[in-house]
Formats: structure tokens, sequence, C-alpha cells
DNA sequence: GCAAAAGTGTTACGAATACACCCATGA
DNA sequence: TCATGGGTGTATTCGTAACACTTTTGC
């Protein structure tokens, strides 16, 4: 084994931002159209270049908020891809990293530059490299992040109504789910606070809104270290 | 934003492996020391650079096998690790790996060289840089594995005893487990055979030896896409 | 014959599912 | 008054957990 750095060849190293957004009703992706060469006018995600003083959860920070003007938003590291010819440019290693935002608090200042556009997620056109393949696993682990733990308040408004947080759920497994069981489990989690104000947008008679209870949230995440088990230890 | 490639800098790529090891008995972990400033003497995982003509998959693999002589070891990718400093000596982002593999079919050939040597998982050294950060993560991740699929395959030989594979789980959750639980549950899976050859190293009655029939696995892991969903749909 | 590990079955409990009606309101 | 979406309760099913004794055999 060599130990010298020096002997190594570096590599470019960028990041990819899957970005989730959620409008009260649908799951949208957000994708820009690339204006230079190669693949010019096709779709991708957003991108930049890791520079030589930040971390790559910083990196990825930057770029969603350079494209976006959005600053703390919920981000979490997806996976590096890495095949030799992944970018005919240059060899390249991309981080990607997903991150879920709220269209309704934020959608004014949005996309309008860079030709960002929001799509549907089940709606998505061609996308350049190995960016559908990115796109696809930060599908599979949203959904199976929201099977484990209450996913969905970083894609929702501080406050927000039952009804709302199933057309996530339902928008997130692309099915649609029953009312009552839905609320039973969800309130059984005890993470949500009901207020006792009424949304009334979307209805005459109105919902009531729920805000999400962080000290609670991390009570239950920590309580099984993060990881249910696949079997319980006997009591002995 | 800027896309002429030039104008970045690139960057060296690590690749670290975090190998947990079964022998029947005890999960451990492979760690080499260091003989080579700085930190020289510390314990380290296995790490090499990534090359041009390689994806970090293959490097990967490349690095595993370069140092233990095994080919085909399962491996996954875990996180890249990209803090500014994590490497005092050039600015170095890693992808780490983790490995399952079988101490019984390989031990002979093992770790005599690089100054190699198996640590039970609960009683590490101190490791360089971000090394324990990422042994930690790799531990819940078996875990979590461990809890949604049968892993386990990967660390026994290709037959095996259900007393061996429930080891294997005590192993990675750190307790101990209902024999008569574990083997309803195991089993129920589906995705092990029956042979009629019988174990008897370790008891005088013997027990009966399993494999794992993979077209079952695959068929098994297929069902869900792969993720339970947190709700079943109704039935409509 | 006894020590040591392998193997086996049943009950009890709790969580997930299926399912249908009333409520409040604005138009 | 009626159309629209919000809200609620229960019976059933199924999976998980708890729990103790018998079997085999080498010594």
């Amino acid at each position: 084994m060599d130990y010298s750095y020096s002997e190594h060849k570096q590599c470019y190293v960028a990041l990819d931002c899957i970005i989730f957004g959620f409008d009260r009703k649908d799951l949208k992706l957000l994708l820009i159209k690339r204006n230079f060469e190669p693949r010019k006018g096709d779709w991708s995600l957003m991108g930049g270049f890791l520079e030589s003083d930040e971390s790559l959860d910083e990196a990825a920070s930057r770029i969603l908020s350079s494209l976006t003007g959005l600053k703390d938003i919920y981000l979490e590291q997806l996976k590096g891809f890495g095949k030799v010819d992944r970018d005919p440019v240059a060899r390249t290693i991309s981080v990607a990293y997903y991150a879920l935002i709220n269209l309704n608090d934020h959608d004014k200042n949005l996309l309008p530059e860079f030709g960002a556009k929001w799509f549907p997620i089940d709606e998505l056109p061609n996308l350049i490299f190995d960016h559908e393949e990115m796109v696809s696993l930060a599908k599979a682990r949203l959904r199976h992040k929201a099977s484990n733990q209450p996913v969905g308040f970083e894609l929702l408004p501080d406050t927000f109504t039952l009804p709302e947080l199933q057309q996530l759920y339902e928008a997130i497994y692309e099915t649609s789910l029953d009312k009552r069981n839905f609320r039973r489990r969800i309130l059984s989690m005890n993470v949500l606070e009901k207020t006792d104000k009424k949304q009334k947008k979307y209805s005459k008679k109105g919902a009531y809104l729920y805000k999400f209870d962080e000290d609670k949230y991390s009570e239950q995440k920590n309580k099984n270290g993060g990881t249910k088990m696949m079997f319980k230890p006997p009591k002995v």
C-alpha cells in the first residue's frame, strides 16, 4: 500500500441536490435547464463543485441556497456517485444530497432564476448523466425515512392540518390512505400538538392546525437509538 | 453559477473500509496499525485512494482485496465524509464502505500483513481522524439493515446452523434473543433451506445445517420495492 | 446417567386494518 | 338546504412476545 498523497490523482468533487418540494397537494422536484454544453437544454439536478474551504455538507447548503435563496433547509447526504465516465467532461465524483422544502412558505422567492422549474414527481423529464439514478434513490430514501419516522415536518409550514399531512404521505407513497387509520397512527406518535386555530382555506368547516413538537420528536427518535430492532430482547 | 471545471479545485478522494467479521461467535472489526506519520502507531480503518480508472465501488473492492486477499466480498457504501480538516495532511474527502466477511471461510489467509488485527466490536481502540464516527455509523447501519432484511448470509459460511445465525444477530444487536421466537421469525421469512446434514462441532446432539436460498431471498426483497411502508394502502 | 446444546408449541397482548356515519360551514 | 371536506369509533385480524419442557448424544 502506498501512503504518499502526492502520488495519487486528485479528482473533481461535485455536489448534486435532489430538491423535493410540497405545495400542500403534490410532491415536486426542482430541476434546472442546462445552458451550456454538453447536453445544453437538457434538465439536470442543481449542482456545483466542492471548494477547498467548505465541508461536503456546507457545499451542498451553499449550492442549494445560491440557487434558491433558501437557507436552513433540511438537507441530508444520499450517496457518493463515482462511475469513471459518469461525467463526460472530466473525471468527477458527485456526492448527492436531498432536501425537503415547503413550497407554501417559500414559493414566492423561488425558481425564476437559472431556468429552474418544479416538476411533479411522477412527470419528470429525462435527466443528464446519472441524475435519474440519484433521483430514484432519493425517492426510495424519502419513502424509507417516512416509514420509520414522522418525516414531513420539513415539508410543511410551521402549522399544518392533518389532511395536509396525509396528502404529503400519500404523495410520498404514491397511494391513498385511510383517513381514520392515518390520524390514529400519526397522533399516537405523540409528536404533534393541536392548536385551537383552524385553517379554512380548503374547506368550509375548517381543519384544526397542528404544530410539531420538537422536544417530543427527538425524545421519540432516541428511544431505540434511532433503529427499530428486528427482535425485541427477552425480558429476562 | 460557474460551470467551468478548470476553475475549481480538485481534491484527494480516499476510500475507507469498515470490515466486519464474524467467527461463529463474536462480531469483529479489522483494523490496521499505521506505520507512518502522522499518528504512526495508531489504529485506523483500511483505506486508500481513488485512482482515475476505477469507480468508487471498484476502488473500495480493490483496497479491501489488496489488504486482505479476499475477492467478491459484500461491500456497500456508507457515506461520504468531507469535513475540511478531517485529514491533517491534505484536503481529502473519504467515502466509507462497509464489508461483511465470514471469518471461518477465510481466517487462514487473512490479516498477518500490514499489522492488521481483528478487534471485538465492543473493545475497539481509539482510531485516527474521523474513523470512529465512520465505525459507529456503520454499526448503526448494520443494525438497521439486519432489522429489515435477513442480513448475515454474507457473514456466515455457505451452510450454517440456526444457533449460529442467532449468535450473529445477538452480536449485531448486542443483546440476547429468545430461541423460539428467533427461529419462528427467521424461518417464516422463507429464505432458508434446511439440509439433512448436521453440524456437530458445538454440541453432542448436533444442529441442522441450513443454506440460504438466493432466489427466494431476492423475491422477498423486491416484494415491497425494498421498503416497508408506514401505512398500508386501503383495499378500495 | 448426566451435562450440554438443539429443538419444539401455545397463550396473551397489542398494533394494524377494514369499515360508515355525523359535523360544521359557506354558498 | 345542500355540497364539501373534517372529524370520529369499533370489531377483527395478525404479528410479536412471553414462556418451559423434551430430545439427542458424547462422555
